[in-house]
DNA sequence: CATTCTGTAACTAAAATTATTACAGTACAA
DNA sequence: TTGTACTGTAATAATTTTAGTTACAGAATG
């Protein structure tokens, strides 16, 4: 994961969980990460899709979160976002004429789920509202 | 780490520790990894930086690995490699304005130290020599 | 002293990420 | 019933990162 979207929907899902129902427009949460407000819709989308929150459209519409931030855990958010593997591996295509190259991602692959479960099982032991009660 | 070092590192140096202190050439293992030879020379130098192998320059030159594989761990080479933090944070300059977004930071950080610890104790359960054994 | 390597710098190309523009659709509220 | 303020999404552009290439000085060999 080399893009900011599991810091994006962090900082989402933080704004929404103090919010406490209230409902942020996408432009709101925008400003508050400094980023541009399509890419929160785009974020929110796969959000809402993993059933985290849910939105309003219209005026006075928005976001808010659809389940309790207790039963959100770190782990379920990276998994949410995550598409690439943790170490990269963009482009590995080794050479199969190679008797290293031609195992070398079998290996590498398990090596890398490995150390994703140990990475998921640390992100796992808290929970969105854990994340959010360290803000003052 | 969004980019393929560790794969390429982790890969150099199984062809490294394979080779039993036979030099190899960068084109040799480039040719190993599919990728250009100069690649392979930056991450050589980055490894020689960090006491992994050694190289000879000039005619027959080429590189070996400078100390046993049997003390090199996984997590040694992901230290070496290493440049962004695991879970992205390419851009990231929250409002400084907004009582969340000022404090975002801060506790991301804490929570990729976390990680970061779990991903580097995971990956220092094996050393270059374990990794390098799987291969036939 | 020609050859074959390494070591680097400089530059180019490609890919990935982020930002922007545009606009249809929805809901509210005057 | 219509203007306003939102969402949702596509298309595209800009930027940044990553990978590849070219070039060449310097080292070791035979």
């Amino acid at each position: 994961m080399n893009n900011s979207r599991f810091a994006i929907s962090l900082h989402i899902l933080t704004l929404l969980e103090r919010a406490k129902g209230e409902l942020l427009s996408s432009e709101f949460m925008a400003g508050s990460i400094n980023i541009n407000p399509v890419l929160v819709r785009k974020e929110l989308s796969n959000l809402r899709n993993h059933g985290f929150v849910d939105s309003k459209e219209g005026k006075n519409g928005g976001s808010y979160l659809s389940k309790s931030a207790k039963e959100i855990n770190l782990a379920d958010i990276y998994k949410a976002v995550k598409q690439n593997n943790l170490l990269g591996i963009s482009k590995n295509t080794p050479n199969p004429q190679c008797s290293v190259g031609k195992q070398m991602n079998t290996h590498l692959n398990n090596l890398y789920n490995s150390t994703e479960q140990a990475l998921v099982k640390e992100l796992s032991s808290q929970t969105l509202a854990d994340f959010s009660n360290h803000f003052d």
